[in-house]
DNA sequence: ATATGTGCAAATGCTTTGCAACGCC
DNA sequence: GGCGTTGCAAAGCATTTGCACATAT
């Protein structure tokens, strides 16, 4: 049901060699780039099913923008992701787990799922002096 | 230099007497309901700027859509949202938010900042049993 | 052989913007 | 009167989808 395409490689393949949380058009250039184009919606369409079988993380920037990251830890766990560049730095958060679970049950929520990302800029971005 | 038209009123108007998260569509057509038209470029343009001047808060959902709400706390805080109906509950997590910081500060990120939202489903809103 | 995946281009949906008319201060 | 504001419609963007063609199994 999973067909082996050319294309579903490329794309896994630059995934694999990406640390950084990406959006589907970087994604997409980037394959572009090593020579193993993929159409543009064929991306989508694959990081999506991805996504879907948790194979990679998702998530929306301020701007509604979805990026995306073959995550090290299959595990829940978080990101403290540069809105620069897009490095991340997984963690897990134990204790916060299980306070949102409680909170979610305190107030009769079913079926939660909570979002807890950090955005900043990374020793390599950091923002220019604004003096001035 | 912000000028108190009848448009911004109609959506203050509006925002005040919505306890729930809604997109600018939402208010929009509610203000509209209330027989106080406004178009739909100057709901964005108004909620856009209450945003920025921290007078309204702003959450992306999943799927990149902005919704907006007139929060009781001025303070920082987090919330739990039906994804159905938008109904929210604001709380603090003060622990988390000290965590948070070290977080960023032992990885050197700046200028940070965090987002840790609970969407679920509110009691009037619970998913309607999948039996098979 | 056949269902699935792919590519393109058109369509979608939210949001932004150009520009002329409008109205608060 | 002047400058911020509004409205409309067009433009912009990320993402999705219809459909004919290609291809993995």
């Amino acid at each position: 049901m999973q067909r082996n395409t050319r294309q579903r490689a490329a794309i896994l393949d630059v995934l694999s060699r990406q640390d950084d949380f990406r959006s589907a058009q970087q994604i997409h250039e980037q394959a572009r780039t090593d020579g193993q184009g993929v159409g543009l919606a064929t991306v989508y369409r694959t990081l999506q099913a991805l996504a879907g079988a948790g194979e990679v993380d998702v998530l929306v920037t301020d701007d509604g923008e979805s990026i995306f990251r073959q995550c090290a830890d299959a595990a829940h766990h978080h990101h403290l992701v540069c809105r620069e560049c897009g490095r991340t730095v997984e963690f897990q958060a134990p204790e916060m787990e299980e306070w949102t679970r409680q909170m979610a049950a305190r107030h009769g929520f079913t079926d939660v799922h909570h979002t807890m990302e950090i955005f900043g800029l990374c020793p390599d971005h950091t923002a220019p002096a604004a003096d001035a």
